[in-house]
RNA sequence: GGGUAGGUGGCGGAGCGGUCAAUCGCACCUGACUGUAAAUCAGGCGACUUCGGUCUUCGGGGGUUCGAAUCCCUCCCUGCCCA
């Protein structure tokens, strides 16, 4: 039973799992001591949507709580309004508490689809730091920041990084890991997870827990999804192609399947169940060429829609995609446009059917070669669809599919 | 406070009076190839258009000029150096 503990406890410490602070030995005995531990996750309010990226994270999370550890989701509401330092854009930008609460509520609706919330012992919880962020005032910031010096700040990567590109870096930016630590006071927690770039905010907690509460608080860094080739990072809003946990499966399912095949593996490790062994095998079979990575990637796309939405909606994706997009075959379920008048363009119609954002692209579409009409290329811009056309089925590009419906 | 360099399309970053709707890279779109929406290659990438063009874009406002992203004034914002 304890080993089967120990090996529980080392597979989380390993899998996925960049670094462990201060030590994993020490981490580790904790885990096993039986003493019941307070962890946290923290993201922020910046969107509504979040992406297999954060997943890491959570997963880690829940096989922590089904080990009886108290497990806790942060909510950086607070936090989002001023923007996390390491991602430019994001400055700025107020939320209302409508918007907020509208996120909270979707976000757990994702997120339960990893972690139990429900769970009669031990569920997992919910909360905003606005809660207690907002009720500061300046003393209290003046308390907290004392305990940091510029020099320190400086040594965070993107500051750093700034301060040598000579980009701008605002002085309310430095608060931004100060209240992020604060965070690790308030929730008094045991141990934070995040992703490596969380490294230093989750480090300003550490130092504020043994201020604080004399308490050693463990930092768990996860590994990031990058790109291995470019080395950016593979999940993230700004650079493009992520995979929301609200996405619909056949979405889902595609855009995994566009991902680098270099990173097959590494997503694998990071946001899916299977096994080690599993995976390690996979990854030889790749090297000596017995697998396609095609293949492999088909294997990855099921099973996170699988996590997400089930395995019958996973298959029927899986469905979806050979069919559409290897067999190139029609698929079922085509969204009809219907139409009032006698007759009208092609090009208004792909725009009317939401394939395309505005006339000029629908036209460079079809004189791309991107459309077809009931499986005829049709590349004349200036067709005009009348009754004739009633039923036909028109695919845009290689993701759109639309009816014709005249009234 | 003084000096100086800047603010350009989703991002990075050219252009510095006309040929600029604005080189290029990333992202994105289309095609070819592949039982991958990978990789690679080719093309495209403001809006509208009676396909001739028309209109709105280069921090905000005002001006000079036949004509400005490019020159001048002013305001806002930022970097760097000095204090």
């Amino acid at each position: 039973m304890s080993n089967d503990l120990e090996q529980k406890i080392d597979e989380i410490l390993s899998r996925s799992v960049a670094e462990i602070l201060p030590t994993r030995e020490e981490l580790k005995k904790n885990l096993l001591s039986g003493k019941k531990m307070r962890i946290y996750t923290g993201a922020d309010a910046t969107g509504t949507q979040l992406h297999i990226g954060h997943s890491t994270n959570f997963i880690i999370l829940e096989k922590l709580r089904q080990l009886g550890h108290e497990v806790i989701i942060l909510f950086g509401d607070f936090t989002a309004m001023i923007g996390d330092p390491t991602d430019k854009t994001a400055a700025r930008v107020r939320l209302t508490k409508k918007q907020v609460d509208e996120n909270i509520k979707s976000w757990k609706d994702q997120i339960s689809k990893i972690i139990n919330f429900e769970d009669k012992k031990n569920p997992a919880k919910i909360v905003k730091n606005s809660e207690w962020l907002s009720k500061l005032n300046f003393s209290d910031v003046i308390d907290i920041s004392s305990n940091f010096t510029v020099q320190r700040m400086l040594e965070r990567d993107m500051f750093e990084k700034r301060m040598k590109e000579k980009k701008p870096i605002h002085v309310h930016e430095f608060m931004y890991p100060l209240m992020q630590g604060y965070d690790s006071v308030v929730l008094d927690v045991d141990m934070e997870i995040g992703g490596t770039d969380q490294t230093f905010n989750m480090l300003t907690g550490r130092t504020l827990q043994k201020r604080y509460h004399d308490k050693e608080k463990f930092v768990l860094t996860t590994t990031l999804l990058v790109n291995p080739i470019t080395g950016e990072k593979l999940m993230s809003k700004s650079l493009g192609g992520f995979v929301a946990l609200n996405d619909v499966p056949n979405d889902m399912f595609g855009k995994i399947m566009a991902l680098p095949d270099e990173t097959i593996i590494h997503v694998f490790v990071d946001c899916t169940y299977v096994s080690m062994e599993n995976i390690k095998q996979m990854e030889n079979d790749m090297q000596s060429g017995e697998l396609n990575p095609r293949d492999a990637k088909l294997r990855l796309a099921f099973e996170i829609v699988k996590i997400y939405h089930g395995e019958e909606k996973a298959e029927e994706a899986k469905k979806y995609f050979i069919d559409t997009f290897s067999k190139k075959e029609i698929p079922e379920n085509i969204p009809e446009v219907t139409i009032e008048t006698e007759s009208v363009s092609l090009v208004d119609f792909i725009v009317l059917s939401g394939n395309a954002k505005s006339k000029g692209e629908a036209r460079r579409k079809i004189e791309q070669g991107g459309v077809e009409i009931g499986g005829q290329k049709e590349t004349d811009w200036q067709k005009v669809l009348d009754k004739e056309f009633d039923g036909k089925v028109f695919k845009v590009g290689k993701l759109g599919f639309a009816r014709i419906k005249f009234e």
